[in-house]
DNA sequence: AGTACCACCTGACGGC
DNA sequence: TGCCGTCAGGTGGTAC
């Protein structure tokens, strides 16, 4: 599920369990996890060590060791955190753990490993060297809007295209475009500039509001699509049925009169 | 440069 | 019940 919203809830509760904990030990149960670091590297550097910020770009999640050393979290599409007393609690899928002095544990979940954790000496540089744009949240009106002016193909990829926007992915570009009544296929370069302030206006608010709603569709009021994107579901504003097309290999869901072409 | 497709993984679900 | 194809909220590589 992991997308900006998400991992900015992942942050939260990060920040809220984990920081300033020695770490005593760490486990990694599926070495397949980790990119470019071994798990006997990572448990050198993390042991008698401690989280003691994060931050978070798009998708991913970075936690600061000590100087030059951040790990990175980056949760794939069934990627998770849990943090709960050791053994008190059988959790499915955990790939990496953390255990803290105070007898908790941190522990990295991901059922279908699409995520990957590093370990690197400064955030900003791993950020830059994969080319990343602007985080959702913090990027300004007049780089978003020349990114969709100059895109040729469906608004959709190009809200989803990480080195032109980090953080929004499948579900939340729908949410974005259902809120902005533009169809997923719409080429950029067609729109008017009315349309991408709105696209803006819309971006940055879908995402603020996801994360006040803790990233939980059971907690969108009314309106909006998420709760209702399954199959053969109504739209939540006019009711007409709700149709999938494919854009860039995804699905994407749309309400056909509200967000006709 | 921009776009499409596949591979990486596991599991859930529907049809037969 | 069991098997099989399909699909799933992500990303990176390759091929046009």
């Amino acid at each position: 599920m992991p997308e900006l919203p998400d991992v900015e809830i992942f942050k939260k509760y990060m920040d809220a369990t984990s920081l300033h904990h020695k770490i005593n030990d760490v486990a990694v149960i599926e070495t397949k996890v980790l990119e470019g670091v071994s798990a006997r590297k990572l448990r050198a550097r993390l042991v008698d060590r401690s989280f003691e910020s994060t931050r978070r770009h798009g998708k991913y999640l970075f936690a600061r060791l000590e100087e030059r050393s951040w790990l990175v979290f980056h949760f794939g599409m069934t990627g998770a955190l849990k943090y709960y007393k050791t053994e008190s609690d059988h959790v499915k899928y955990v790939r990496v753990r953390f255990f803290f002095s105070n007898g908790y544990d941190l522990v990295y979940i991901s059922q279908r490993m699409l995520g990957r954790i590093r370990l690197v000496p400064f955030a900003e540089e791993f950020i830059g060297s994969n080319e990343w744009g602007p985080d959702a949240l913090a990027i300004d009106y007049g780089r978003f809007a020349e990114a969709v002016r100059k895109s040729r193909g469906p608004i959709k990829t190009t809200l989803m295209n990480q080195k032109l926007i980090a953080g929004i992915g499948n579900i939340y570009a729908d949410e974005i475009l259902f809120q902005s009544r533009l169809h997923p296929t719409t080429p950029g370069n067609k729109m008017k500039p009315q349309a991408i302030e709105n696209l803006f206006h819309n971006v940055k608010t879908g995402l603020k509001q996801a994360i006040q709603w803790r990233a939980d569709p059971g907690n969108f009021p009314k309106g909006h699509l998420l709760p209702h994107r399954n199959q053969g579901a109504d739209c939540p504003v006019c009711g007409q049925k709700l149709k999938t097309v494919k854009v860039a290999g995804r699905t994407a869901y749309f309400c056909p009169r509200c967000q006709a072409r």
